[in-house]
DNA sequence: TATCTATATAGATGTTAATCTATATATGAA
DNA sequence: TTCATATATAGATTAACATCTATATAGATA
């Protein structure tokens, strides 16, 4: 039960999923795991173009997943640890069945 | 680094996460984490038509997500747990940076 | 058999989003 | 200032999908 009284959003959860849902940001966020790099080192990985990643990118920052430097023309990239681990930290609650949860909302066998 | 070895393909991980990414279906698996449901009870606590529920259902049995039994003319379902802990365990290495890695994929600095 | 309840399927619609090409902007170097 | 490199924006296209209504199927009960 991730929603604890009611604190968290099923909404605001989802979105987060949906960031990090797609397999190409899934792996820059996986790569920015072992440190900084710029857009352009990340470009160099993948096959999609230039504006593909610089979307991509600017998704995760506008969600918080990456926090990103200026260095010269460069933009450097490491991931929001704290964000993301508050991610996963939530998920894995998922197949947990704490109490307090909204549960008692539903009652088994009324229909 | 969620990739260790090469034994996990992002598509597949992404995958899952686009199942769970679905604010109606993250409920739904919430709610099967404090026990089964049957489908008319879930569709009770939701807005939503029948047949979208059926849809979701449909959606997480597919991806293995949850398993269901038939009970008469009702479907008891309930949480996989095993495949929903490894998914939220993988997800939880995404901000860790063990090694082995894909990493050396990457040169940092080569633009 | 007839009917009610529970669930599934078919087909349509509207929205989101991943991607591209073309172009603009910004920064550093010559 | 001029050019090269790095990144962003605009606009278009295509595909995926969440949802609906209408209808079909399956099981239980009378």
């Amino acid at each position: 039960m991730i929603k604890e009284e009611n604190k968290v959003s099923y909404q605001t959860l989802s979105q987060y999923l949906k960031v990090i849902a797609d397999s190409n940001r899934l792996e820059i966020l996986d790569l920015l795991s072992c440190g900084e790099l710029c857009a352009c080192d990340l470009l160099e990985h993948f096959e999609f173009s230039q504006p593909t990643l610089s979307h991509h990118m600017k998704t995760l920052r506008d969600n918080n997943l990456i926090l990103m430097r200026k260095d010269g023309n460069k933009n450097m990239y490491r991931l929001n640890t704290e964000v993301i681990n508050n991610l996963t930290d939530r998920l894995s609650l998922l197949s947990s069945d704490t109490v307090p949860c909204i549960c008692e909302d539903i009652r088994k066998g009324t229909c």
